[in-house]
DNA sequence: GCCAACGTTGGC
DNA sequence: GCCAACGTTGGC
């Protein structure tokens, strides 16, 4: 069991966002980054733990959690020309983009906010911390665990 | 809206 | 294969 932080924009897709799709699981499409695609391809798994976290918005913040309900797949977004995803030189024998399911599972009573976990000596690891503009990124059992007792969610 | 950090592209 | 130019992310 490995846990997880993904980036979103509020505007583009909120926590609940997720929580409105039938049976609360949505794609997780759209990973054009050779880092955050490695992850998802390579060593992200059904029933792994994600922190989900609002990017590019007033207050950026780990809002609430979800699990992964499907293990990576060809992100299909790649091999259509109408989406803005859309990738001509990948092709269906050779798929450049995955994408996974994920399942809402809570939202945080009271959100974490990046200042507050920048401020958190136990927290100074986190790659959230060390290096931006990574949206797929590992988090440890240990940070995860301080993040949902943060949230008010354990 | 600015701009720093960083990844990708493409000329040579 | 180097590296300058360019594009994107994302905090502020």
């Amino acid at each position: 069991m490995n846990y997880w932080l993904f980036k979103s924009e509020p505007d583009e897709y909120s926590l609940n966002d997720l929580k409105q799709q039938p049976g609360h699981t949505g794609r997780w499409d759209g990973i054009r980054n050779y880092q955050a695609r490695n992850f998802l391809r390579d060593a992200v798994n059904e029933g792994d733990g994600v922190l989900f976290y609002h990017s590019s918005c007033k207050v950026p913040a780990v809002v609430g959690t979800a699990r992964i309900a499907r293990s990576a797949y060809p992100d299909p977004a790649q091999f259509n020309p109408e989406s803005k995803y859309f990738d001509p030189k990948a092709n269906a024998e050779n798929p450049r983009w995955f994408c996974v399911d994920i399942q809402w599972q809570s939202e945080f009573i009271k959100p974490v906010p990046l200042t507050e976990i920048k401020q958190n000596p136990a927290l100074e690891e986190m790659v959230l911390v060390k290096q931006g503009r990574l949206s797929i990124q590992p988090v440890t059992a240990k940070e995860w665990a301080l993040l949902l007792k943060l949230g008010g969610a354990s």
